[in-house]
RNA sequence: GGUGGGGUUCCCGAGUGGCCAAAGGGAUCAGACUGUAAAUCUGACGCGUAAGCUUCGGUGGUUCGAAUCCACCUCCCACCA
């Protein structure tokens, strides 16, 4: 057995990141040994995003604690659709597109946790291969029975959907919890799994896995949820103007990855460090007090921003996100010789080529994407909003050719102060 | 299957024959101020340089004129069966 290590429940506390237990007392007694634990992700996309990473990572620190981490992907569950405190019942994915995802998942996933780990090695399961075999009536017989509907309905997670004007629950989402349920009592008894992670919406799910597990194997099994990720605005964590914030870097590169960190709120930035990244708690206070002390632009964001970039894109993608975010917040575009732009290029900054002879300014915009039609493009030059290659731009019938460019053939076109857009002249 | 209520621009939500590209709020974007923050202020927010064009679940109709009226279809909700 891989040593354990005991301190792991205070370490996710001073974290933030431990919402609701069961029995915590029982659990922390639990953990004092090697256990097996899961924590599920649905296929609803080609990729997770960074709602994902929290739990992730936690799964990792379980790992790191000397316990063994099992990664569901949810091939079963996912064509069914969570409803928990969704405000709508969603439209189900064909088939095909599920399994796709799955495949994708389960690589995404692997990236995060050890499979060489002697004693607790993780790993990877698809909750379609124990539910695809079972018949409606035995499942109805041996797993259904052992819900009331009443308790069902009593759920926090259904309950505003029931209550709401205007919309419904189907049964095949209302049954959504049985079938994980059903997931964790499968886990039990087919690894010996006893607990159970997730977002704070999935207590619901977890503690229905709990009753039946005890009712299916008279086994005692824990559940913990996360915290939901919130930011001080009270928006949307996870979100920008151009979307959600993939860990896929086909569709969020690295460089879009660190900027999203890059621009994390004062308010926000301290308590992103406990949840994303596996400083000490020592370092972190570390740094939270320099940047009080400093008064001016703190270091928390860069510091966030390279920890969590790592960790999801490697040092290598990190490396490329630095390179970009320097070249382009230095202020200094003229200083970069051909070769940088042309790793500019390699690293994933936003960019396209041309054939064109010439090309006016707002056809560029608009071809970019940093601008969505002519009108919007007219707009932005004469706001002010405009520069290429470091300078300002206001005359709305501007053309831009290679003469003009820098090394006879890079254009790099600002929108706003944060959106940049590298064209090439072939 | 029956009865009733709904489907408006990214979201919420007004609008019941012309004054409607469609109130208001939110979100978003730009500028100023800054630290690639926050807060605040200003402006934009269907497409088009403009004339104008295309939108209000779908199709067809009534009308000089429809998001608004009618018919059918479709989807959602509630209650009843």
């Amino acid at each position: 057995m891989t040593a354990v290590d005991n301190t792991l429940l205070a370490d996710l506390q001073m974290r933030g990141l431990v919402n609701q237990m069961t029995s915590p007392e029982d659990l922390a007694e639990h953990l004092q040994e090697s256990r097996v634990l899961y924590c599920g992700f649905d296929p609803t996309a080609d990729s997770l995003h960074i709602g994902s990473l929290v739990p992730l990572l936690v799964l990792r620190r379980f790992q790191q604690a000397g316990h063994k981490p099992l990664a569901l992907v949810g091939g079963a569950t996912g064509m069914i659709g969570d409803p928990s405190f969704k405000a709508q019942e969603r439209k189900l994915n064909t088939v095909d597109i599920i399994a796709q995802w799955v495949d994708r998942l389960k690589k995404q996933v692997s990236a995060f946790i050890e499979f060489n780990d002697h004693g607790n090695s993780a790993e990877v399961v698809n909750n379609y291969d124990w539910t695809k075999n079972v018949d409606v009536l035995t499942f109805l017989r041996d797993v259904g029975k052992h819900f009331s509907v009443s308790a069902m309905i009593q759920k926090e997670s259904v309950k505003q959907r029931l209550d709401r004007d205007g919309e419904g629950i189907s049964f095949t989402e209302f049954a959504y919890i049985i079938l994980q349920s059903f997931d964790f009592s499968e886990l039990y008894k087919q690894y010996n799994c006893s607990l159970q992670i997730g977002g704070s919406d999935q207590w619901g799910n977890i503690t229905g896995g709990i009753d039946l597990t005890r009712r299916q194997h008279r086994a005692q099994v824990f559940g913990l949820t996360l915290p939901l990720v919130t930011k001080s605005d009270g928006t949307k964590f996870g979100k920008t103007e151009s979307g959600t914030i993939w860990l896929d870097a086909k569709k969020t590169s690295q460089y879009a990855f660190y900027q999203f960190w890059i621009n994390t709120a004062d308010a926000d930035v301290y308590k992103f460090l406990r949840f994303f990244t596996f400083l000490s708690e020592a370092e972190m206070v570390a740094i939270e007090e320099q940047d009080k002390a400093a008064q001016g632009k703190p270091q928390a964001q860069g510091v966030l921003a390279a920890e969590v970039t790592r960790l999801v894109h490697g040092e290598e993608g990190l490396q490329a996100a630095l390179r970009i975010s320097e070249s382009l917040f230095s202020g200094q575009l003229e200083q970069l010789t051909g070769d940088d732009l042309q790793q500019l290029f390699l690293d994933g900054m936003p960019a396209s080529d041309t054939q064109q002879a010439e090309l006016t300014l707002v056809q560029v915009l608009v071809e970019s994407g940093l601008a969505k039609s002519n009108k919007m493009a007219r707009e932005f030059i004469t706001n002010n909003a405009v520069s290429i290659n470091g300078e300002k731009i206001s005359e709305v019938d501007a053309v831009l050719s290679p003469a003009s460019g820098l090394h006879g053939q890079y254009h790099v076109i600002k929108r706003g102060k944060k959106l940049f857009h590298l064209l090439r002249w072939a």
